[in-house]
RNA sequence: GGUCCUGUGGUGCAGUUUGGAGUGCACGCCGGCCUGUCAAGCCGGAGGUCGCGGGUUCAAAUCCCGUCAGGACCGCCA
């Protein structure tokens, strides 16, 4: 049990209990409420971290919200019948005797009412006062307790956490990278990292044979609700080890720390493939928690006459009870549908007398028979159909999926889901080469080094993997090529030249000459599993200080101008805008 | 780069569809009353660039155009 006393206090608010009665007690906190009854009785809720008390106080006091005290008094038990059960101190009261102002406030910005939702940009403004808010406490400690849960993890495995750098070179692949101007070479830029990537493959080269870190990534690409510019990730990387080794070495972590949360160890994770969670939910990080599965149709418009089921794919999706959405809800969907690349959107209402569509009649009797049975249809429901190339197909009645059977972040429980067996190449680009779905040190399936060898690229499956929960991706993995013919190979078939691979990659293709370890592993983000597992929609809340949409903090304002001779000093010269 | 939603006293909202005086509700704030409240209660009061700019109109919070800010999403995020 922590002590919480200070030279200033020697209770919190919140831990007070019947077996204080009796202690005089001395507390710090800000004013929460005040309800006072004239010059005699006041009621005061003292409020710190761990929550609030009922100061009783006799005589006129000026206290006002957000008052800063310090009060010392005497534990009591409420009176008959006014104990308040709502309130974990609410057996309680501190009947106060003396009372010192230790900082006066101004009138808070804002409500500090978990219950009232304020203005996201009014709480960032003034995120000090935010932070005070119960919400908000309890969320940083759920963040401390999954960050802590999972060094503890980690180390109990045998992971030794190595720091790299913020400031290194910037790497041609992936994000946007964000840059920092060199002021010992101007003209020179350092980059933020995206991960550790690099680093950590070179860790296992050092030897370091299962290196962690809980590191910052900084990304410069649009933000969301679950994106950030800057966020946090466990990053693992282990030697000798297969795939199977590292999904057990990081269920284990995120396990640990879902239990450090919630008190409950989820079980073992289960295992999808890609091509399986793609087919059937239409994503690669598919929300399992409810069903609306997409079912083939393909087999089914084989033959039909009507054009717009004469496509490489058809596919479905049943709703339940969906008949009762409005045509204009339909048409916004529809709508929708076109712009994530689709032609269209087939609806159809199972109705009492039949299937109710704008399209019903150009189906024949046995076509719609098959459909009814094939999606398992029943009265009442909604039936919404996309025919296209199978990609799109796919995509687009994922997001429908999504779009009408996603629950809130509260509820369906916790379903977390390793997908496995990508593709190690997501497609081919406008010049023929093949798109990496990963990084090119992914290392392909064993059983598909023969289709890399014909040359069928699209067939090839990798070792890589991720971690998905309740259909927020949480992050990747992948087996490393360590063998530098395996390399060469993947290089050659990206289109990279020797010279080329040098240039981008040339420190970790050198380091691999002085022995590389098989080595293999993973990271996840930590902002998405707390917000998950602290109940938001948002990893802004579980953020300190987090950014807006447009990448700004309205605490410091942030981004800002420097001043000319700070441009000047890093040899920068800003452009009029162009338009 | 794109689609959609939002912007009205300190806060949360209604009013906008169908133009007619800043019209309303709740919280907060200020003052008064109040000795068992706990989202205390009662009485009184203050507080507004209806995000900003332009247009239409006799008249604009309301209609139109533009713009800014915030949010959700698509693209993007190897």
């Amino acid at each position: 049990m922590t002590d919480y006393s200070t030279s200033l206090r020697t209770d919190r608010c919140g831990d007070l209990r019947v077996g204080d009665v009796g202690r005089q007690v001395t507390l710090c906190g800000w004013v929460d409420r005040r309800r006072e009854h004239g010059e005699h009785l006041a009621f005061v809720d003292l409020r710190d971290r761990s929550g609030v008390v009922q100061l009783v106080i006799d005589g006129a006091h000026d206290l006002r919200s957000e008052y800063v005290l310090q009060v010392t008094g005497t534990v009591r038990e409420r009176p008959a019948d006014t104990a308040n059960d709502g309130l974990a101190t609410g057996a309680v009261e501190v009947d106060t005797t003396d009372v010192t102002v230790l900082s006066t406030a101004e009138p808070p910005p804002f409500p500090l009412d978990d219950r009232i939702d304020v203005d996201e940009v009014v709480r960032l403004r003034h995120r000090y006062v935010d932070l005070r808010r119960p919400r908000m406490q309890r969320n940083l400690e759920v963040r401390a307790r999954v960050n802590s849960a999972i060094r503890q993890a980690m180390e109990e495995q045998g992971f030794v956490e190595v720091e790299t750098p913020m400031l290194i070179a910037s790497t041609p692949e992936g994000a946007r990278d964000f840059v920092v101007p060199s002021r010992k070479e101007p003209g020179s830029f350092y980059a933020l990292p995206q991960s550790p990537q690099i680093f950590k493959q070179l860790c296992m080269v050092g030897g370091v044979d299962r290196y962690y870190q809980i590191a910052r990534c900084l990304r410069d690409e649009d933000l969301r609700a679950d994106r950030q510019f800057e966020f946090m990730q466990l990053d693992a990387e282990a030697s000798f080890v297969s795939q199977d080794d590292v999904l057990a070495f990081i269920s284990h972590a995120v396990s640990s720390a879902t239990e450090a949360v919630t008190g409950e160890r989820p079980g073992e994770i289960p295992r999808m493939s890609w091509d399986e969670a793609m087919e059937r939910f239409g994503s690669d990080k598919p929300d399992i928690r409810f069903g609306m599965e997409l079912v083939e149709l393909t087999e089914v418009f084989a033959d039909t006459g009507f054009r717009a089921f004469q496509a490489p794919c058809v596919k479905g999706i049943r709703v339940p009870g969906g008949a009762d959405l409005s045509r204009n809800r339909l048409d916004d969907l529809t709508e929708q549908c076109k712009q994530w690349g689709a032609k269209g959107l087939v609806w159809m209402k199972v109705e009492d007398d039949g299937i109710n569509s704008p399209v019903a009649k150009f189906l024949s009797d046995e076509e719609m028979g098959a459909l009814r049975s094939t999606l398992e249809a029943e009265i009442g429901d909604l039936l919404l159909i996309v025919a296209d190339e199978r990609h799109t197909v796919r995509h687009v009645l994922g997001l429908v999926r999504l779009e009408l059977g996603r629950p809130p972040v509260t509820e369906g429980g916790l379903h977390f889901l390793w997908v496995v067996d990508f593709p190690l190449f997501e497609g081919l680009d406008d010049t023929g080469n093949p798109i990496p779905a990963h990084h090119p040190f992914t290392m392909p399936h064993e059983e598909d080094l023969d289709a890399l060898e014909r040359g069928d690229l699209l067939d090839v499956r990798s070792r890589a993997y991720d971690l998905v929960l309740n259909g927020w991706e949480l992050g990747s993995g992948s087996v490393r090529i360590h063998r530098r013919e395996i390399q060469e190979q993947i290089f050659a078939v990206l289109g990279i030249g020797a010279e080329e691979a040098q240039t981008k990659f040339g420190f970790l293709l050198d380091a691999f000459r002085y022995g590389a370890p098989p080595h293999a592993g993973f990271a996840f983000g930590m902002d998405r599993l707390t917000a998950i597992l602290a109940g938001e929609e948002n990893i802004r809340e579980v953020i300190a200080y987090p950014k807006t949409q447009s990448g700004a903090d309205p605490l410091t304002n942030a981004p800002a101008r420097i001043d000319e001779h700070h441009l000047t000093e890093l040899g920068l010269r800003i452009l009029p805008p162009t338009d």
